[in-house]
DNA sequence: TGTACATCAGTGAACGCGCGTTCACTGATGTAC
DNA sequence: TGTACATCAGTGAACGCGCGTTCACTGATGTAC
């Protein structure tokens, strides 16, 4: 149990990701609680109550999610960089597919809209930007994310092909269709 | 009590409509059968089982959504029609947020994909081919469904502006970069 | 016309369950003097 | 060095709840003869 070592508050939340990775569709605190070694109660020490847990894991999905659009983004540059950041994106639902769905259940408050700034909408605006005359940066920023978000939320429905090529196509022609020099 | 008339069935599904209409989040067997003014057990006689009846619910917001587009559609024609398709998607997902939800949930088994025939999926086909040159009517298609699904997840959530001036902008951005004659 | 029977929609009580949260507690650690 | 006290993380029993589903039933309607 070298587990055992740290802050309860961050074993809760990391135990909560794995149960999610590990296929649960829904956590409650008490699932949470018994899977980390602790009791029901002991949440309660590090969280005022069960939405408090959710959002602290939706943020660290964030978190993660950012550090993949920017390594996606450091491989490559211009255009290729965004289509880069979008299969980034979606390689990212795919993998985290429940954990996806949280971040963007409503059940977390975090602001993480355009203003937000270090977070994962603020590393593709970045991008946008370099592309993109700045008349239409924030239309297009927009958009990109959109098409992304759209594209992952479908492939999760299976309500779209997830293939890495059709997603590349769709990018592709996304990104070509933008205004802007390269 | 004029609406005890016609079958069971039918009436929970449009009782659950209405309650997702009232902001209901979430949806209970037995909640939906008391709010159709019947037993518990009731819906069983009508349903295999819960999601059943959630299945019918998501099935009847479909055939909502396809008539929605398919009215904006007739409206105007060309790309136009495309942005009209896509502002009547979202104007769907922000008067029905809950049902959106649902139908896109991963609770309703439908298949509903490019292949179902009558689904919204194909009103929305229908435009684009007759926009793009047929080589890339597949992607555009694909590519058109998520960049306003992912604007109407987003809107949802609160993530992104959901005006319709900003939405229309994002479209006409989004159609103008299309490939093809108009 | 009347009787016996099958069908069928809906009932109502009960099951076992997991949930979020409350409460009063324990026992270890730190600190003041 | 020792004693008294405060703080703090975690415990464990209990609460009231709504859930999906089971079971055996009731009572109305239709049908065969």
């Amino acid at each position: 149990m070298t587990d055992e070592r740290g802050g309860l508050r961050e074993r809760l939340v990391q135990v909560a990701m794995e149960m999610l990775a590990e296929g649960a569709s829904e956590l409650s605190l008490r699932s949470v609680a018994r899977a980390a070694g602790v009791s029901a109660m002991a949440p309660y020490r590090h969280f005022p109550d069960k939405a408090a847990l959710l959002s602290a894991v939706a943020d660290a999905g964030f978190v993660m999610l950012r550090a993949s659009l920017e390594a996606a983004d450091a491989e490559v540059s211009g255009r290729e960089a965004l289509v880069a950041q979008g299969l980034a994106y979606l390689a990212f639902a795919r993998a985290h597919p429940a954990l996806f769905r949280l971040m963007f259940s409503g059940v977390c408050e975090t602001p993480e809209p355009g203003d937000a700034g270090g977070s994962a909408y603020a590393v593709l605006a970045r991008r946008v930007e370099r592309i993109v005359p700045a008349a239409h940066a924030a239309v297009a920023t927009t958009a990109a994310w959109a098409i992304v978000h759209g594209l992952a939320m479908l492939a999760l429905d299976g309500r779209a092909a997830a293939g890495q090529q059709e997603a590349g196509a769709v990018l592709a022609l996304f990104a070509h269709g933008l205004g802007g020099a390269d």
